[in-house]
RNA sequence: GGGCCCGUAGUUCAGCUGGUUAGAACGCGCCGCUCAUAACGGCGUUGUCGCAGGUUCGAGUCCUGCCGGGCCUACCA
């Protein structure tokens, strides 16, 4: 028995400064579809997320609610776990970048990365924006009132001096280059890493990697006043959560981690920083990073100044939890962006949910319970037409383990999706209504084919959504511990009692006219 | 300025290394069925494949230019 092969998959931790939404538990209900397929496919899995909480924007805010930064921090990261629990999250960790394993691996990472000579004391001038946190080369300034001088988001800027470490990226710009060669896999989708790799191409500079405007984050060893750059602070959570400084036990079987989930808006952190400040302290790169794309919301851009994200309690409370999860995952590629509208939203769950595998279920349970007094019916010989449904339904799961080895979960579910409509077209065929009186024998094969192909369906569905897919197993009978994908191989044992068949997922109907 | 991506049926989109009459889903129309969540199945429906050139025996598919949209270009999911 070889032991079983690792999986580690991550979600961006989430920045505190802003309450969930939408856009968090988009990354994370995907990350947690790939952790639970992964699971079920009986590999050994971690699945990371977590809040990132240090920096000067926190501070403010806590300020602003007079409260420490620290008590700001840990009423936020409370509600990113709030919405992990709504959301049915599988996280077998949750790491927050206050917490004390993570500050002694982000001062161990320092400690390295000055050992080898990869970063140095300098000093950063330039035009610095607080509210966008950002500084802005003199040519993106622009000139606003009383010759105050304005970043390109209309903020205003100062000129700022400050001593800061700089990390020697500039040093890496060849050896990333030769990385993404050597990796055509480790950044997706394909226009993301084209982009990258213009970036790099561009030409890189060194890289400030302290700040001493403020002191809301990790101290630099050695170095007081100095506090680490939150992205170096945050990027290092991935490897502090496995224990590192300690490379051995969970470091050693989960790293590198084998996606980072992350936003589009957030893939030069990632592709770039993250896999130089690795390789410079020594250390292996992630295998792949995903930057998923964006939603709107019914055709408009996600802000917090239109205050139209989704909160996620809006969400599961309107739709339901595997619904809203179902949704986010079929709707579009994941990669592209995409239009978050409740009339999509409800067009996917009658047309795919109650219509498709819903109905199917309840078409099958009913016919089982009717005519086989509840019982799975023993088949006799199969027909080469039952044998066609079922080499379908056992076509599956090979085809889904490559479409979710590359993140493509719309092509997961339209290939479960095409077997649903096949076993449609087999009840509608074969007409078991009728074969209940010419033919018994013949009804209960086709039955227990439908029941079989149900089974497949259900334990394939698990990672998308949890709930229902258990609720539909429990219905044909299927014990807990039959639910791997290992158990596919296993057909379903004929004379087990099925409770009686109950819908799993409703219709949407329309409560008030208008929606709002 | 430089770079990346996109523009295909009413809508959302597939169409990889160029090759028979351009596809899917949803929607819509007709028919069938009645086990089922007024669900299911069958058939059908609409396209100057952004525009103009070019390469080729042959181009949504490659090249060039143009028009339109989006994104990246050093720190907001």
């Amino acid at each position: 028995m070889s032991a079983a092969q690792p999986f580690f998959v991550t979600t961006p931790i989430y920045y505190v400064n802003d309450q969930p939404h939408l856009g968090h538990a988009y990354p994370t209900v995907a990350a947690d579809v790939l952790a639970r397929f992964m699971r079920l496919d009986g590999r050994r899995v971690r699945f990371l997320t977590g809040t990132d909480e240090h920096g000067q924007k926190v501070a403010r805010s806590a300020e602003a609610l007079g409260v420490t930064p620290q008590q700001f921090a840990d009423q936020v990261s409370a509600a990113f776990r709030e919405m992990d629990r709504l959301l049915d999250i599988s996280n077998d960790d949750y790491i927050r970048t206050t917490e004390e394993r993570h500050l002694r691996g982000v001062q161990a990472l320092w400690r390295e990365l000055e050992r080898r000579g990869e970063i140095y004391l300098g000093r950063f001038t330039g035009w610095y924006c607080v509210r966008d946190e950002a500084f802005y080369d003199e040519s993106e300034l622009i000139a606003g009132p009383n010759g105050a001088k304005l970043g390109p988001t209309g903020a205003e800027v100062e000129w700022l001096e400050e001593e800061n470490y700089f990390f020697r990226l500039s040093a890496w710009q060849e050896r990333l280059l030769a990385w993404y060669e050597a990796n055509p896999e480790a950044v997706a989708p394909r226009s993301r890493r084209n982009e990258v790799i213009s970036f790099v191409r561009s030409g890189l500079k060194d890289l400030s990697v302290s700040r001493t405007s403020f002191s809301w984050g990790v101290p630099v060893p050695e170095h007081p006043g100095h506090v680490v750059y939150v992205w170096l602070d945050a990027l290092i959570n991935y490897i502090t959560a496995l224990g590192y400084p300690d490379q051995r036990g969970d470091y050693s079987t989960f790293w590198p981690a084998d996606v980072h989930v992350v936003g589009k808006d957030i893939i030069r952190f990632h592709a770039v920083y993250w896999p130089a400040f690795l390789m410079a302290a020594g250390l292996e790169p992630p295998r792949r990073i995903f930057a998923h794309g964006w939603w709107t919301i019914e055709g408009q851009k996600m802000s917090k100044s239109l205050g139209n994200g989704i909160p996620p309690e809006a969400l599961v409370g309107r739709y339901g939890v595997d619904p809203a999860r179902y949704f986010l995952l079929r709707e579009l590629p994941f990669g592209n962006d995409g239009d978050f509208s409740h009339r999509a939203v409800v067009g996917r769950i009658n047309s795919d949910l109650a219509n498709g595998i819903g109905n199917l279920a309840q078409r099958v349970l009913v016919l089982i319970q009717r005519n086989c007094d509840g019982v799975v019916p023993a088949p006799d010989v199969l027909s080469a037409a039952d044998e066609a449904l079922l080499a379908a339904a056992r076509g599956l799961q090979p085809q889904l383990r490559e479409h979710i080895a590359e993140q493509a979960f719309h092509l997961a579910l339209e290939a479960i999706w095409r077997v649903i409509a096949e076993a449609d077209r087999h009840i509608n065929d074969e007409a078991p209504w009728e074969l209940r009186t010419s033919d018994p024998a013949r009804m209960r094969t086709v039955l227990y084919a439908l029941a079989e192909t149900l089974r497949h369906l259900a334990i394939l569905l698990q990672p998308f959504m949890p709930g229902s897919a258990a609720r539909l197993l429990d219905q044909l009978a299927v014990p807990p511990a039959a639910r791997q994908f290992a158990d596919l191989a296993t057909p379903l044992a004929p004379g087990r009692r099925l409770p009686p068949p109950a819908g799993i997922f409703p219709r949407y109907v329309e409560t008030d006219t208008a929606a709002s």
